[in-house]
DNA sequence: TTGAAAGCGCTAACAA
DNA sequence: TTGTTAGCGCTTTCAA
C-alpha cells in the first residue's frame, strides 16, 4: 500500500461523524438511513481526503469479495477470448472483477486453480473446461455458485450455457448433402470431451437421418482440437482407400489441418474434397480456400453465463437450467458441388 | 461463504495451540521459529479439519494483496492472450494472481478500470495500452509498482517491457531491399501509439540508409491496426498512381487489408506486388498468401514484464530500466523478387 | 519457542 | 438519524 491511505475513520473525523455514518453514507443499501446534509459533509468530506473504500477489508467484513473465477483452459485458444470478454463485461456492470485462470486441460492445474480461487473467496465460478467427467462437478456446485460454458452438466446438477452443438453439425452435413455429397468423412474430437461427444453424435444422427451410411473407414476420432490431429485425420481417411467427396470437422483447426494434407497430396478444396469446419473461429474467412464452418456466439455464451451466474448468486436456491443458444452456418469457400464422379482420394 | 469455512482459531484449538503459533507454522518465513513437533501437530489439524487460510483477511492484515492488475486494450486481439499467459504463468508461480480489464483504448474506462485496481489493492500493475501521452504515467508509478508492456515510457519514469520494433521494422525493409524492391510502400499505424511512431520512423530510417527515397506518396498513415486500415491504406496508396513493388505494414491486419484490395484489383501478391506485416498473429501463416511478417516474442514479453514487475515490488528504489527484445523476420509467401519492370498499380 | 494482545479497515446489530 | 460496539480472520510485536 502507498503512504496516502485514507481510511473510514479518517473522513469520519473530517466531517465530524462516526465512521458507521460514513459507512452508510457510501453504501447504497443504507445511505437513505442517513441526514441528507450529514451525507453531503460526509461525500464533501470524501472527496477533499481522495477517500477510497478499502475493498479487502470490506470483503473480510461481508464475506463477499465481488469477485468471479473464470476457468479456462488456455486462453491462447481464440475460443477463449471472446467468451471471456462476454464474461467481463457483464460482470463489470454489476461490479464484479474477474479472475481468469488456465488449467491446460490438466487436472492437477485445474484443482490447483480452483483451490487458487476458493482461497480468494471468489463468489462464484464459471468454468469453460469441456471435461466430461465430473471432476469440477463434484468439488464444486454444492458450496459455490458455479455455471458451466460450453459444456453441459452430465447430471444436470450445474446450470450451464452451451452452444447447439447437435443442431450446428446437423447444419453442417446438411449443407454438405444440399451439395450432392454422399460419402462425407468426418474428423471428431476427443469423445473424452462433452463438445467431441455431442458433435461425433449429431453427424452419425445427421448422416442417417438422410438416409445415408457412417463408414466407420470414414470417420477419425482424434485425440486433441489441434491442427496436427486434423492432418493425421486427414491422412487416416485418405490412406483407408475409402473414397469421399466432402469431410466434416468437429473444429477448425483440425480443418487448418485437413488443407496441408489435400494440398500434399494435389487435392483440390473444394474442387475434390469439400471441408467444413467447426467454431468459425477468427480470420477463418482468411484462410485459403476461406473456411466455410459453424458460427458460435462466443461473446454471448460469456454473456449469458455471467448473467445465469450473478442470478445464482442472488437466489442460490435456483433449479441448474441449461441455456441453448442457437449456432448458424457460416458458407464460405471452402465446400462445394460434389464431383460427379467419385475418383480414388488417395494422396 | 460456505458454512463449512474453518478459521486459524479453530485450527489452534484442536492442535491445543495459540492461533499466533499456527500463524508462524503456516508462514515460510516464520517457520522456523516453531519447534518441529509442534508444527507437526499444527499441520495434522490442518490436513484434518481441511483447513484453508483467508487471503482476504491475510491481506487485510498484511497490506499485500497478492494480486497483480493487467491492462490490456482487448483480449479479443490476438496480441494479448500470449503476452497475458506470459505473465500469468509467471506470476502463478510466485503465487500472484493476475486481474485481467480491458480498456478498449478508452481513456474512461482505462480510468475506472485502474480505480478498480487501486480499490482492490493491486501490489502492482502491468499495462499494455500502447497510448503515447502519459495518462497511466501520471496517476501510477509514484504511489503503484508499475511495468509497461509493449509501450516505452517517455520520460522513461517507468519500466518498460517492448519488442524491437525498431529493428524489426528495419528487418523487414531490408528484406524487400534484399529482394530487389526499390520502391516500397508503408501503411503506417496511429501516430499517437509508440508501437505505431517507432515503427514508422524506423521505415524512413531504413529507407534512407539503404540509399532509397520515401515518397510521401508511398506513405500511408493508418487510424487504427485494424483490417479496415490496411483496406483504405492500399486503395491510397494505388489511387496515388505513384508505383510500387512493395508494402511494409506496421500490423498483419492491416496486411490482410491489403490482400482483398489487391485482389481486387486484379494484382497478385506476391507476384506484383509484395507485402509484409508486423507481429506475426496466430495463423498468418495460414493466410492466402502466407504472410511475410516480423515476429515478436508475445508470451516472453509477457514473463519479462511479470519478472520485472516482481522485482519492482521487492525492491521499490530500483531504477526504472527499459528492457528490450528481440524480434525475427518470418519469411513466407507474401514476398518475393520485386517484378522486372515496374508496371503502373492502379486498381 | 510460545502465548497474549492488538489491530488491519470495514460493516452491522443494537442502543440511544 | 446517529453513535456504540463488536468482530470478520489473520499477522505480528511484545513479553514470557
Amino acid at each position: 500500500m502507498n503512504a496516502r491511505t485514507v481510511t473510514l475513520r479518517e473522513v469520519a473525523d473530517r466531517a465530524g461523524v462516526h465512521p458507521g455514518t460514513v459507512s452508510r453514507t457510501l453504501n447504497e443499501a443504507t445511505r437513505h438511513l442517513v441526514n441528507a446534509e450529514t451525507a453531503e459533509r460526509v461525500l464533501a468530506a470524501v472527496s477533499e481526503l481522495g477517500y477510497r473504500p478499502n475493498v479487502i477489508a470490506r470483503s473480510l467484513r461481508t464475506n463477499r469479495s465481488l469477485t468471479i473465477g473464470v476457468v479456462v483452459p488456455d486462453l491462447t485458444n481464440p475460443l477463449f477470448p471472446p467468451m471471456v470478454r462476454g464474461m467481463d463485461d457483464r460482470l463489470a456492470a454489476s461490479g464484479y472483477t474477474t479472475l481468469i485462470a488456465n488449467t491446460d486441460n490438466d487436472l492437477q492445474r485445474e484443482a490447483a486453480v480452483l483451490e487458487t480461487m476458493r482461497l480468494r473467496q471468489v463468489d462464484g465460478v464459471i468454468a469453460a473446461t469441456a471435461r466430461r467427467e465430473a471432476f469440477l462437478v463434484d468439488q464444486l456446485g454444492a458450496d459455490l455458485a458455479t455455471v458451466l460454458i460450453n459444456r453441459r452438466s452430465e447430471a444436470e446438477r450445474l446450470s450451464a450455457v452451451v452452444a447447439d452443438d447437435r443442431d450446428g453439425t446437423r447444419q453442417a452435413v446438411l449443407h454438405l448433402a444440399a451439395f450432392g455429397h454422399e460419402r462425407i468423412a468426418y474428423i471428431a474430437g476427443p469423445q473424452t470431451l462433452s463438445t467431441g461427444a455431442d458433435r461425433y453424435e449429431a453427424f452419425v444422427d445427421t448422416i442417417e437421418s438422410c438416409g445415408l451410411d457412417v463408414d466407420p473407414a470414414h470417420v477419425f476420432f482424434g485425440e486433441a482440437f489441434t491442427e496436427a490431429e486434423g492432418v493425421r485425420g486427414m491422412q487416416a481417411l485418405l490412406a483407408s482407400g475409402v473414397p469421399f467427396t466432402a469431410v466434416a470437422t468437429a473444429n477448425d483447426l483440425m480443418a487448418l489441418g485437413c488443407y496441408s494434407v489435400l494440398a500434399e497430396g494435389g487435392l483440390h478444396c473444394p474442387r475434390d474434397v469439400s471441408v467444413v469446419g467447426y467454431n468459425d473461429m477468427p480470420f477463418a474467412d482468411k484462410f485459403n480456400p476461406p473456411l466455410t464452418t459453424v458460427h458460435i456466439p462466443h461473446y454471448e455464451l460469456g454473456e449469458h453465463a455471467a448473467s445465469t451466474l450473478l442470478r445464482l448468486i442472488e437466489h442460490p436456491e435456483t433449479e441448474p437450467q441449461t441455456r441453448l443458444l442457437p449456432v448458424t452456418l457460416v458458407a464460405r469457400g471452402s465446400s462445394g458441388p460434389a464431383p460427379q464422379r467419385l475418383k480414388r482420394r488417395h494422396a
